[in-house]
DNA sequence: ATTACTAACAGGCGAGTAA
DNA sequence: TTTACTCGCCTGTTAGTAA
């Protein structure tokens, strides 16, 4: 069934119920792979029920046949479970290591952060312990916003990945930097105003996140 | 790469970061295909970046590698937007046929639409005329309940599928005969009470269903 | 137990071509 | 132009084993 999953989606994309008039040359070239090998893949997934199919001398229609929407909906199912949304991640207070609070102050990064966060931020950052994997789950499911890297007469300084998120209600950014200098267990929190004492966070204290 | 998306599948399935420890013969198995050939594209798979690995005499550890991820997130994108949720579907009050009248009042029915949807019929359908791609993808984003088929001493009645729905608010359900008696450009509603009636409905008026 | 090499084999692919 | 058949080739698969 999943070797004929590029064609499925490739007819799908088309219109999922939609009679797609086309030929098997043209599919070839879409697929980069012959019309011979076409031909024959559609005359298969016919004979197993994925499509229905009209061949004539001048073009070939198709339509997902039932089991082929089928077949898509849960394979999408699946992927909709292994990508399932995390929409909260806690963590810890953590002591931060003093670095990030140097350069999320820098010109360079600030103008950026104005430009596609929507603020400038205060200049550092709150460190939070977190469950590796939950904070993958939780990255994963927002948006990267990209921080192109600069470089002063000096020294160069690295992109930046950053995720919009709120913090105990309030707007800001985790920031995670290209060359991460520590593990994804703890994570970066930049905002427009100072963390600690708008949200009077001390030292373990529990913190949400949210998108 | 889609010749590895079976096995990316598999492997995300258990968990999209988190190292597997199994072993080539159990993923074979499972996927039912050789040891060696699970052995074989899983080294060619870390060559490609889609996975990390780690063969040991006594197993295998595997975790999705970032191309891995990104490919079955683009994947999932492009199934997302096939299977963009309609939420609404909109069409025009038409005459009945009749036919759905005298089934639905059947207390074969009844007992299970009380049961299955939480509401007795009342005995009659509303007849909607709608574009019959958009009436496919409204029904295929929500879910479908079975209506199981029952037999009388005179003949058999068929199966039926509903959709929970409301139309101009009010809960009923959209009635789908296994064997469809007219095409899918009308479709018939079931309520609780005499939709005409309740909502004033009359001949081509148009309503709203939603999910 | 494992993984993975080698070698034999089967099946899929595409070039050529008929209809 | 099409689709689709035949057939040779080559790739991917598996059986047998080594490590």
């Amino acid at each position: 069934m999943y070797d004929y999953i590029e064609i499925l989606m490739h007819i799908a994309k088309k219109g999922l119920f939609d009679v797609i008039k086309t030929s098997t040359l043209k599919i070839a070239s879409e697929l980069d792979v012959s019309q011979q090998t076409v031909s024959r893949d559609l005359r298969d997934m016919e004979k197993l029920g994925l499509i229905k199919r009209e061949a004539t001398p001048n073009g070939i229609s198709i339509v997902l046949d039932e089991k082929g929407i089928d077949f898509l909906k849960k394979h999408f199912n699946e992927l909709n479970k292994i990508f399932e949304r995390k929409k909260e991640l806690c963590g810890l207070i953590t002591k931060g290591i003093g670095e990030g609070s140097y350069y999320v102050g820098l010109d360079g990064y600030q103008g950026q952060f104005k430009k596609k966060l929507g603020f400038k931020a205060y200049p550092g950052t709150l460190n939070i312990k977190v469950d590796e994997k939950d904070a993958l789950s939780f990255l994963n499911s927002s948006e990267m916003i990209g921080i192109s890297d600069f470089s002063t007469k000096k020294r160069t300084y690295g992109t930046l990945k950053c995720y919009k998120i709120k913090i105990n209600g309030i707007n800001g950014a985790i920031v995670v930097p290209e060359r991460a200098r520590h593990g994804k267990e703890i994570i970066e929190i930049i905002a427009p105003v100072y963390l600690r004492d708008k949200l009077g966070l001390k030292e373990n204290q529990k913190v949400k996140l949210s998108l």
